[in-house]
DNA sequence: ACTCGTGTTAGCTG
DNA sequence: TCAGCTAACACGAG
């Protein structure tokens, strides 16, 4: 499911394949992915214009949106949110897709076979003119499609922030220390396969309280975070962590062997070794 | 049938 | 007041 390295997946599908192509139709009618939109609306602010510009913050996705003809002034901010099984298919006149987000697996065929199967997961879709499209193919619909989002509340993203803003931000109150690492407002962009890899890559237990991190530990969390977000950036996504095909019953640790743990910290599921992560 | 879940968030609690 | 936590959201997968 869509963390951080995901997400930028499907921005790079999108700059890469949707940018400057005129939009002539627009599907919106699902009311909860475009909630609190009514039917229509998202339509007939995109008709006629273009994306001009692609963005990610975290797991945000928004897109600039190109003046009507005859006019100066910009159209509305068009905000896409993967949720928990989000992928963004976008399709050229030629047919050929280009596609990312959500992983399927390596023995799942690609999104694109899979939305034509299942045309009732094609939650969003964008038609140019063309004759391409964009979608956003979405299973469990906990995705989001809204007009000039609201991002004030996010915080830096976890791929650019820097050691000192890291520190301040994710070692201030008491929180455990991966309830922070999910917090979206102080971080944006690691989910909990994220910060379950994070964590074990830093030899820290999850259920740490921020202020009883060290300087030392919180400099060994920012280095694991940057190179858990890095690795999976470049081998596709979150689940090529090292410790991530262990987090089952009966996994064991890459490093020591000790049997895995699983428990809940803020709210999900978690796993960590009980000899390496103190 | 029933439980779980890689995300977000309103509303509750201490 | 604020930080943290719980439950709910929708629906497919095991």
């Amino acid at each position: 499911m869509p963390e951080l390295p995901e997400v930028e997946g499907a921005r790079a599908a999108i700059a890469a394949a949707a940018l400057h192509r005129p939009i002539s139709s627009v599907d919106d009618t699902d009311t909860y992915e475009c909630r609190p939109h009514q039917p229509g609306e998202i339509a007939t602010a995109l008709i006629g214009r273009t994306l001009t510009a692609v963005h990610r913050r975290g797991k945000a996705l928004w897109c600039d949106t190109s003046p009507l003809a005859g006019s100066s002034t910009p159209g509305p901010v068009l905000g896409l949110h993967l949720g928990m099984s989000g992928r963004i298919l976008v399709t050229g006149p030629d047919g050929a897709v280009t596609e990312g987000g959500d992983y399927l697996g390596p023995r799942v065929g690609s999104a694109s076979a899979e939305a034509d199967e299942h045309p009732g997961w094609v939650r969003f879709r964008i038609g140019f003119r063309d004759g391409g499209s964009l979608r956003l193919f979405d299973k469990r619909r906990l995705g989001r499609v809204v007009l000039d989002p609201d991002l004030d509340r996010l915080g830096p993203d976890a791929h650019e922030v820097d050691r000192a803003t890291f520190a301040a931000r994710v070692g201030a109150g008491r929180a455990p220390v991966k309830a922070r690492l999910l917090d979206q407002g102080m971080i944006a962009g690691v989910g909990n396969l994220l910060a379950d890899e994070t964590l074990w890559q830093a030899g820290i237990h999850p259920g740490r309280r921020v202020n009883q991190l060290a300087d030392d530990d919180l400099d060994r969390l920012y280095d694991a975070l940057r190179a858990a977000t890095d690795a999976a950036l470049e081998h596709g996504g979150v689940h090529t962590g090292e410790v991530i095909e262990h987090r089952r019953a009966g996994g064991r640790c890459p490093r020591c062997g000790s049997e895995m743990v699983k428990t809940t910290v803020g709210g999900r599921s978690t796993w960590s070794c009980p000899v390496d992560q103190t």
